[in-house]
DNA sequence: CCGCTCCGGCGGCTAAGGCAGAAGCCTTA
C-alpha cells in the first residue's frame, strides 16, 4: 500500500472510532476530509511530508493533521490511532458498513451487551434478545437481518459500467410513463465516479401515485425498501450482460435505486442535491448561509428567524428551477457534474473548458485477432471509420504478453505489411502501425530499437509484475516514458478499479517525466480500468503533461466505453487541447513523427 | 479539528423517512 493509501486509511478508521466513542462531531468530520484530501493527492506524502508548509497548503490538513502525516512517515504509525485501536474493539468497524446501521446504534449495541462483532450481532438476533434492547423492534431488527444478508451476498459498489445501463433502462421506462414530464440520474453516476453506491433517479409529474406506482413494480425488482411521498426506495436485480471482464460482474447482484419526485420550480435545486457531492452540496449551502439564503432540495431561500424550513411554509425561493439559476444567486458559474467534489470548483468564476465526447477524433490504443482483439484489421478499422474518427491505432501486444498471444517480432513486422495494404482498402481514414509493447520489470520495452523505430505509435503499458514496490514502479515507468520509441504511457498504473491496487508509483514523478519527454498519458477508458484515475488526471493536467483517453478496442463494443474515459478526464479538469485524441489528423500526426517536439498544452 | 481572521477564539448544512414509542432519535443522502 502507498503511504497516502495507508494514511488516508488511518484517518478515516480514526473517525470511524471516534464516531463510537462519541467525539465531537467536528474533529470527526476533520478526520474524514482529511482521509480524502489525502487520497485525492497525487504526490506522495512520504517525499512531502518533509515540507510541512506543503502540507499545510493542502485543503483540510491542519495543523493537528499534518502532525500525524508526519508522525507516520518518520515512524510508520500514529499514537492516537493506536490509541483508539486498543479502546475499540476493531470488529466495531465491520459493523458500521452495515447498511443502516450507524454509529449510534453501534455503540449502543456495545455498551449496553458486550457487542464486539458481526458474530455477536448474529447471536443476539438468532436468539432474539435484541428485541430488549432501546429502539430495536421487530421491523428494525427484521431489516438489520436483511441488511446483513445483502451485504454478505453483495460487494458494495458497482462499477461505473455497469451501473450506467441500469440507470438508464430506469430513465427510459420513468420517462414513458404516464403524467411524467422529466426524468434524469444523478448522483455519482452523474458526476462519473468510478463506482456507484445506488442510483438516484429524478422525476417531475402530474400524477404522482402513477409514477410511485410504475416505479416500484419495475422489471427487476426485487424488493421495495422505501415508499414515501417524495422517496421510492427499490433494489433492483443486475440484468446478465456477457462482456469480456465482467462476465461475472451481474452474477446474482442488485442495486438500489432511488426515485425522488421533484416538485415544480425545484428541478435544479433538486438536481444539484441529489448529484452532490455530498462534500460539495455542504460547501454550497455554507456558502448560501453566508449570503443570508439557506439552500436544500427545494430551493435556494432567504434566510429568516423562522426554525421551520421554508420551503414548507410557502416561502418564495430566490432560484431553484434550473442549476444555472441557483449557482448564479450564489455567485457562481455552473459547475460541471464531474468536478463537484470540493477539490476547488468553488472558486471558479467562468464554467471551465472540458473535454466533451464529442471532441475526440481519434483511437490510438485497439487490438485486432491477430492478439487478443475480437476484430479482423478492416473489421476494426470499418469501426473506427463509422464513429467518425480520422485516425485508427492498430496495437496488438507483444512478445511478452503470451497469453494475450502478443506478436512475434516476425508476427509485427508482418502486421506492418497488412496495415500498410489495408490502408490502400480505405480512404478517410488514417491507419497507423502501432503496438502495445510491455514495459517489462525493469523498464525496457519488449522488443528492440530498430523494430520499434518501424512503427507509428508505441504505447507502452505495464502488464506484469504489478505488485513491485513504490520505488521501482517509478523508476520502471520513467525509464519507459524516456525510451525514445514511445509515445504514449498505456493504463500506467495497471490497476483494475476495485480489483488489483496496480503499480502505486511516485505519480509526481511520472509527470514531470512524461511532460518533459512529450509523452502521452493514457487514460483507459475501459470502466473496469479507469487508468489514469480521476485524481491522477488533475495532477497530471496541472503538471502541464498530454493526455491520451483510449478505448482499448478489443471488441465493438469498447468503442462504446470512451464516455467513461471522457468522464474520468472530466473529473481531473482536463480541457479538450490537452488531450492528443482531441487533435486534427496533421497536427497528431505530427507529434507521432516528431518524438521530441516542444509541447505546449 | 479546520478555516477564518486576526494571532485567540469562534462557528462550522439540510431534509425526509422509518421506526419506536408516543415527541423524537437515528440514518441516509
Amino acid at each position: 500500500m502507498s503511504v497516502n493509501a495507508a494514511i488516508a486509511e488511518r484517518f478515516s478508521q480514526i473517525a470511524d472510532m471516534l464516531e463510537l466513542t462519541g467525539a465531537d462531531a467536528f474533529r470527526i468530520n476533520a478526520m474524514r476530509r482529511a482521509a480524502r484530501a489525502v487520497e485525492g493527492l497525487a504526490q506522495d506524502l512520504a517525499s512531502l511530508a518533509a515540507d510541512r508548509k506543503s502540507l499545510l497548503a493542502i485543503q483540510g490538513v491542519g495543523a493537528r493533521v499534518a502532525d500525524k502525516i508526519q508522525e507516520f512517515v518518520q515512524h510508520g504509525s500514529m499514537a492516537e490511532h493506536l490509541a483508539l485501536l486498543e479502546q475499540v474493539p476493531p470488529g466495531l468497524l465491520r459493523l458500521l458498513q452495515i447498511p443502516g446501521l450507524g454509529p449510534k446504534t453501534v455503540r449502543m449495541l456495545w455498551t449496553e451487551r458486550g457487542i464486539t462483532d458481526l458474530d455477536g450481532l448474529k447471536r443476539i438476533i438468532a436468539d432474539g434478545s435484541i428485541l430488549s434492547l432501546p429502539r430495536m423492534g421487530a421491523k428494525t431488527v427484521e431489516n438489520l437481518k436483511a441488511a446483513i444478508a445483502f451485504q454478505e451476498s453483495n460487494s458494495s459498489r458497482l462499477h461505473l459500467g455497469v451501473a450506467m445501463p441500469v440507470a438508464h433502462g430506469v430513465v427510459d421506462a420513468m420517462c414513458a410513463v404516464r403524467g411524467v414530464t422529466r426524468c434524469t440520474y444523478a448522483g455519482s453516476l452523474r458526476r462519473g465516479a468510478e463506482t456507484i453506491g445506488d442510483i438516484d433517479v429524478l422525476i417531475e409529474t402530474g400524477e404522482t401515485e402513477t409514477a410511485r406506482e410504475a416505479f416500484c413494480t419495475l422489471p427487476g425488482v426485487e424488493r421495495v425498501l422505501v415508499r414515501g411521498e417524495n422517496k421510492c426506495s427499490v433494489r433492483m436485480r443486475l440484468a446478465q450482460e456477457g462482456n469480456r471482464w465482467g462476465a461475472d460482474e451481474a452474477d446474482g447482484r442488485s442495486v438500489q435505486v432511488d426515485l425522488r419526485l421533484v416538485e415544480p420550480g425545484a428541478w435544479g435545486a433538486a438536481l444539484m442535491y441529489f448529484t452532490g457531492s455530498k462534500e460539495h452540496n455542504v460547501r454550497m449551502r455554507e456558502r448560501a448561509l453566508k449570503r443570508g439564503m439557506t439552500l436544500s432540495e427545494h430551493g435556494l431561500f432567504p434566510l429568516d428567524q423562522d426554525e421551520s424550513p421554508p420551503h414548507s411554509r410557502g416561502v418564495r425561493p430566490v432560484a431553484g428551477a434550473t442549476e444555472e439559476e441557483v449557482f448564479g444567486a450564489l455567485g457562481l458559474p455552473w459547475i460541471p457534474p464531474e468536478v463537484r467534489e470540493d477539490r476547488g470548483e468553488m472558486s471558479l468564476t467562468r464554467t471551465p473548458s472540458l473535454i466533451e465526447s464529442g471532441q475526440v477524433r481519434a483511437e490510438l490504443h485497439a487490438h485486432t485477432t491477430a492478439s487478443d482483439g475480437l476484430l479482423s484489421l478492416d473489421q476494426l478499422i470499418g469501426h473506427a471509420k463509422s464513429r467518425g474518427f480520422h485516425t485508427i491505432a492498430v496495437t496488438d501486444h507483444s512478445r511478452s504478453s503470451f497469453q494475450a498471444n502478443g506478436l512475434s517480432p516476425e508476427r509485427l513486422r508482418q502486421q506492418i505489411r497488412d496495415v500498410r495494404q489495408a490502408q490502400g482498402r480505405f480512404a478517410g481514414i488514417r491507419v497507423l502501425a502501432g503496438s502495445e509493447v510491455d514495459i517489462l520489470a525493469d523498464g525496457a520495452l519488449d522488443y528492440d530499437d530498430e523494430l520499434l523505430a518501424e512503427l507509428d505509435i508505441v504505447v507502452a503499458s505495464p502488464h506484469a509484475a504489478l505488485g513491485q514496490d513504490s520505488a521501482q514502479a517509478t523508476a520502471r515507468l520513467v525509464r519507459a516514458i524516456g525510451h525514445p520509441a514511445t509515445r504514449i504511457l498505456g493504463h500506467p498504473t495497471g490497476r483494475l478499479v476495485s480489483r488489483r491496487k496496480g503499480l502505486e508509483p511516485d505519480m509526481g514523478a511520472v509527470f514531470q517525466a512524461a511532460r518533459a519527454q512529450g509523452v502521452a498519458l493514457e487514460i483507459n477508458a475501459h470502466w473496469l480500468r479507469l487508468d489514469l484515475r480521476d485524481t491522477h488526471v488533475r495532477g497530471a493536467v496541472e503538471a502541464g503533461c498530454l493526455i491520451a483517453i483510449d478505448c482499448d478496442v478489443h471488441d465493438p463494443a469498447d468503442f462504446n466505453n470512451l464516455e467513461f474515459g471522457v468522464l474520468t478526464a472530466r473529473r481531473g479538469w482536463l480541457p479538450p487541447e490537452q488531450c492528443v485524441n482531441t487533435w486534427e489528423a496533421p497536427r497528431l500526426h505530427a507529434w507521432l513523427r516528431d518524438r521530441r517536439v516542444e509541447v505546449t498544452p
